[in-house]
DNA sequence: CCGATCACTGTAATTGATTGCATAACTCCG
DNA sequence: CGGAGTTATGCAATCAATTACAGTGATCGG
């Protein structure tokens, strides 16, 4: 059984393509008189006819489809913003590719080439990374983006992120709360907005509560991981300086340190409490429950999918940026110092 | 700037654009001389020229896209069996759209129509439900299919699962090992051929190690997920039969009975050991870790992703049903009984 | 030297829908 | 009753590529 054409509904209902085209678009079926609409109507329901997307897109040059690009679709951060995205564009009758980057520039590069080319409608983009060498074609001011969980300055597109100030900075009053002074960073990489915000929370913190910043409680780590975290807190643990709390610029990373501390003997509570930030799935069940940053993800991404919208329809300027409100929740894994 | 057509280069090359179009690509380029292609290959690049893949799908009827259903991306599970299609599709040029069901068939028939709209080349599914009102569609023999994680005997259609058989064979050993035999089982819905192949391999597991089947020691959550778990671990609790150990059909399920036992004061492992099923992200770090069975999702989407290039480009068979081997991991959630 | 073959390139149809323009029929009003 | 305006529909171009077919000129073998 060959595919049912927009000519096939018209043959029988004895109307030109045009006619039955009109027929079949809310937008123009008014043109027409309701007899047609309703023959048209009762023809393509009786052939089963289901429009040529690709053939509509080639002649309207709108796809209905979206990009969204993230680093790594198995980093928990991500299904949720993805899933929020997806739900609200469908809503409107988009799609949503999917490609991952690992942030690296070239992979970034071949992903977004292989989107472009399919020209989709507008693109999201989650991808952490923001150096520029990578994204010249960001520039290209006729495709609407917007950035999810990412700030930009240098470019003008608009963006949804989680105020990390706010959440650093509650964070970080927690902990001094609790009792703590020597508390130690494990930071993100530098290249990622989010690591450079958080870090600035910290090194904000410190000064708030009269704390100086000593570099020795100062770690990067490679990547927002697990295994990341792990060494950058063995190479802490090294250094042999003295701390009583981890920040942690990622729940990841904190389950890293997490790891490292356990095998070094160290308690956490008792000895040492670590923070995390992000929230992710499941790190209130772990040993102990993560202290953390909560960053309202699923929001994150319907959040975008309306500014998407917003852009792709209408005339939405590109310099706005939203800020979601994060919240502090403490478990069990920050204590006072003993 | 209006987007470079294939007729613009054409323009520049001095060439017609069937000849430009001929140049451009590897199976055709041999027709012509080394030095029309090389003109023309010279134009494209000076014009920054990107085929307009629209144009060409609806030529070609091939979109080099192909459509993921999964019930829920949050569901960690799923992520690794997408990045595992994409990386891999990639590679063949393909890209990914996803759409989630939340295994509701509305949003199924929804999700999907939306999809076959945009003629995709193929459609992986990951669904697990497996009710077949909403899958009639499936037997439309001319978009290349393949299950992922589910195996659907009415239906011909190539799969790559688990061997879930096996697995539970496992597990059940190992918790009779430990000496356990009143082993309770929170089983997911039966819906789903997971749930009903892991609830066989507990039957069987019983059967081979002489206990019979208590019914009182058996419930049915209403779906994979933490709070099902929980809900239907309390229905085993407020039964008032004896066990010793928990075998749940899933992590998450698992986690949530963790979470009711914690709440009805009862010790894992020392009073009840768990068991859960696919050894998703982080369950390593609960508290106790779980012993689980992990399943190599990112290979089934890899092995998901070869079987529909297949199918799509060639001539492979639809009754292909690969089965991926589990791996029992024993952690400290289960215990000898006390 | 002439027809056949070959290598190369152009012409035009095609894919399936949308849409500007033309036109036919009908209404309305002076 | 005729011209203006309205309503409903068809015609044909268009979107940007691919591809069957045709044609041109050169080469080659008899």
């Amino acid at each position: 059984m060959a595919r049912v054409t927009l000519s096939d509904v018209a043959a029988r209902a004895d109307v030109d393509a045009s006619t039955a085209s009109r027929a079949l678009n809310n937008e123009t079926s008014h043109l027409l008189s309701g007899d047609t609409v309703a023959k048209v109507s009762q023809a393509a329901e009786e052939l089963g006819y289901t429009p040529n997307t690709i053939a509509r897109s080639l002649r309207t040059s709108r796809t209905m489809t979206v990009g969204m690009l993230v680093p790594d679709i198995e980093n928990p951060l991500f299904p949720p913003i993805v899933r929020g995205l997806e739900d609200e564009l469908a809503n409107s009758g988009y799609a949503v590719v999917l490609a991952n980057t690992d942030d690296d520039p070239a992979r970034e590069r071949a992903a977004t080439q292989g989107l472009l080319a399919r020209q989709l409608d507008g693109l999201a983009i989650a991808s952490a990374r923001s150096d520029h060498e990578a994204t010249e074609w960001l520039d290209d001011p006729t495709l609407p983006l917007v950035f999810v969980n990412r700030m930009d300055a240098t470019h003008d597109v608009p963006s949804v992120i989680a105020d990390d100030a706010a959440g650093t900075d509650d964070l970080m009053d927690h902990l001094f709360e609790l009792g703590h002074t020597k508390i130690a960073q494990i930071s993100g990489p530098q290249l990622y907005s989010a690591s450079r915000v958080r870090f600035a929370g910290y090194k904000r913190g410190l000064r708030r509560h009269r704390e100086k910043l000593d570099r020795g409680r100062l770690v990067f780590a490679d990547s927002f991981s697990v295994a990341a975290g792990a060494k950058a807190c063995q190479e802490l643990l090294n250094r042999e300086v003295a701390f009583t709390a981890i920040f942690a610029s990622d729940d990841l990373i904190a389950i890293g340190c997490m790891e490292a501390l356990r095998r070094a003997g160290i308690r956490v509570p008792e000895d040492v409490s670590i923070a995390g930030y992000n929230d992710l799935l499941l790190v209130d069940m772990l040993n102990p429950p993560l202290t953390t940053v909560s960053v309202p993800q699923y929001e994150m991404g319907v959040t975008a999918a309306r500014l998407l919208l917003a852009r792709m329809t209408g005339t939405l300027g590109s310099d706005i940026h939203i800020k979601l409100q994060p919240a502090l929740v403490a478990r069990d894994s920050t204590a006072a110092p003993a």
